[in-house]
DNA sequence: GAATAAAACGAATGTGATTCGTTAAATAGT
DNA sequence: ACTATTTAACGAATCACATTCGTTTTATTC
């Protein structure tokens, strides 16, 4: 009952753990976690700060699939694609646990690995400094944005009675479509993509 | 002590002091929200359901200013745009709000009149029902992504040591540059403007 | 003017996060 | 091998928070 000769608990596995709950019931509690891990709360200070810091865990877990190209060869546009998808997947696998995230929204390593990726790619590609802060501004924005949707559907997806025809045609169309989050997401990033140009061709740093 | 002549509180009263709240800290609880409201906490359950509910009133309250034009008269493009800043504003307002919000699913009337306004203005422009839906979904991810990259800066804003080259100079670059946030949004805004017409073109409802 | 509803309060409950002291097993140092 | 130290579990205790309930007093309604 005290010290055990193989440890239960790791940062790892309490990082698993928690994002199994969150997965499954959209939070986690101190409780709960030491209960699935059958070990007594307090047991989990050994290992951990606590609860924000487990929080950090989970995000390095889900983040830890993300993997960067060796950087620029090929078109830019399909490099950057590669990323963005990318980066959209391992928020998406996921879904509920990027309300948590967003909170204190701290980057780490994994993440800032992303953003060098990118920001040489783009420099390759012609991008002058301050366009390359500014496209990556907005690429970002949308994955993230993309993926908040993903995990709560800005929109009632339930045809109110208050809504609009033409916005309740919209719904009926639209939500039988299978995988529609990632498609409209791919939809979007290709504007971008073939968007991102004109920027280049702009004022830079205004 | 009992009742006052003149009621002390009101859902909204409760829901703006909590807006105070959380502009201020980022956070808030019902202790604290009942002291700034000279209140006891057991007092805000008489107007208000709970904290939950709270979160909602306080959307509801920051998304009053967003103004819908009458719909469809001048360039499409127009309509979309200005419902497009006037919500960015909106969340801009009170960026430590919208972590909170992200947790939540929308049932407020004021948001989903902007769906539809937005739903009316495109289908006026000659989308069909499954491309509005992806065309709201687009621009309300890159949104609701900008706003949370100003509320909570994505990139760290130091060019860390670990930065590469061409990143930091991007910061270097960029960080100078007053209104970064809303220029930015603007700018990805126009690339989508201009290219949700290849949704139209495209494959409907697929 | 009596009955009812509204709006404050205080007390109490239940849960969650965290700390601390204790204990026993592993490990390191000699 | 023996001792000292660190590690990792536990239980008890603390503090804060969200919420409920019963009570009281004041408005409002009929």
């Amino acid at each position: 009952m005290a010290r055990p000769s193989t440890p239960k608990l790791s940062p790892v596995s309490i990082a698993k753990a928690a994002l199994k709950l969150v997965d499954g019931s959209g939070e986690f509690t101190i409780p709960q976690l030491a209960a699935a891990l059958k070990v007594r709360p307090s047991s989990l200070y050994n290992h951990v700060g606590g609860k924000g810091e487990i929080v950090e865990l989970m995000r390095g877990e889900a983040m830890s699939a993300v993997q960067v190209p060796d950087s620029g060869q090929g078109d830019w546009r399909e490099v950057v694609r590669g990323i963005a998808v990318t980066y959209l997947d391992s928020y998406s696998r996921h879904p509920r646990l990027i309300p948590l995230l967003t909170s204190h929204t701290v980057r780490d390593r994994t993440t800032l690995r992303v953003y060098d990726a990118l920001a040489a790619t783009l420099a390759e590609a012609g991008f002058g400094p301050a366009e390359r802060l500014e496209a990556i501004t907005i690429l970002d924005s949308f994955v993230l944005g993309s993926a908040l949707d993903a995990a709560a559907p800005a929109v009632v997806w339930e045809a109110d009675a208050e809504a609009s025809p033409a916005f309740r045609e919209s719904l009926d169309a639209g939500l039988t479509v299978p995988d529609r989050a990632r498609r409209t997401f791919l939809a979007g990033l290709e504007i971008l993509l073939a968007g991102l140009d004109t920027l280049k061709a702009g004022d830079g740093a205004r």
